[in-house]
DNA sequence: CGCCCCATGTAAGCAGTTACATGATTAC
DNA sequence: GTAATCATGTAACTGCTTACATGGGGCG
């Protein structure tokens, strides 16, 4: 349900295709969603047939024809009322976090292995988003309002690459602890 | 798949049943973990087919008969594999984020309104976790093995309610500045 | 010659949610 | 009496993944 809604948040800019949605996104929703592009493609169908979206078709002649969707007025109404309600707090669901839980079944190098691993990706993501921040958002006031809701959001992770790469190194040093 | 992974670390300490591990888990895995009883059931029934599990039928006098479900040493075995492989980085998924970035498309006041709200959940969340670790991890190194490994996983907890009520108030600060 | 980019899909299946169902005991 | 706790499930459905499929153009 909710990546309808990142659809259309996506196609409030301008309108897209299927395979940009699925593809180009990274940059501004990719940092806290993802999809396959056969779901987008479903999604899409579904949002046109309810009338949130509408298509058109691109002939091209270099290229594969395409399919341009944009927002609808009703679309447009609907993703509004939506960002009004409530937002119910999800759980973490990170296979990490089960894997340190029950991490005393395994000897303590392996799960800094593993641990490691996952450090480095975060901090692959955390240096992404810092160089995102310096390139386009080095003067955020001066941005226009869309730009300003991204970087929030880029923000956020940003913030929270930070957090992890703290607990990563908190849980770090209680396993090099039980090595020696 | 993750979910039977998450049943078998919950069933490391000691045997449960479906209703024990759908209801009584709180305090553990749910910190980063949750499910209903009817996807319990199921995983459970396809992890005994499995072999990774193994149950046994309690009746009962006063209470309804019970499955009582305990790890096999198959179901060790492959736990303690999978802990071993890499984790994969998943994305945040939290609708909270799609509203932040469409937020531009609806008035600041609202936003603070629905931020707010899940800041309250949030703040709860950090109060609770604060909480546990002050009745029951007070002293990390005099602790088992296995509740060391749980007080890693509330730690990550703790860490993170605090990363979000800093990006709340971040977040926040921008939205007031928009409202005068 | 093979691979990547563009572009859109079908089909099968697994994972997860929501609604419905049962039924006894205990506590207010 | 009515609600909560214990205890386990079926059925229908939605959401999402994985595998498979097509086909032209540009690049090395």
């Amino acid at each position: 349900m909710s990546l309808q809604y990142a659809i259309l948040a996506a196609l409030t800019s301008k309108p897209k295709t299927g395979y940009e949605l699925s593809s180009k996104i990274e940059g501004s929703i990719a940092y806290f969603w993802n999809a396959s592009h056969q779901q987008i493609y479903k999604e899409l169908k579904s949002l046109d047939s309810a009338g949130w979206v509408s298509a058109r078709d691109v002939s091209q002649t270099e290229k594969p024809d395409k399919k341009v969707y944009r927002m609808t007025s009703l679309g447009l109404k609907e993703l509004k009322a939506w960002i009004a309600e409530e937002a119910e707090t999800p759980p973490a669901k990170d296979a990490l976090l089960i894997k340190i839980f029950a991490g005393h079944l395994v000897p303590a190098r392996i799960l800094i292995e593993v641990l490691n691993k996952s450090r480095a990706q975060r901090m692959a993501r955390l240096k992404r988003y810092e160089e995102i921040e310096r390139t386009y958002f080095s003067s955020p006031s001066s941005l226009p309002d869309d730009l300003r809701f991204q970087h929030l959001t880029l923000r956020r992770g940003i913030i929270f690459e930070k957090a992890w790469l703290n607990w990563c190194d908190e849980t770090r040093e209680y396993l090099k602890s039980r090595i020696h």
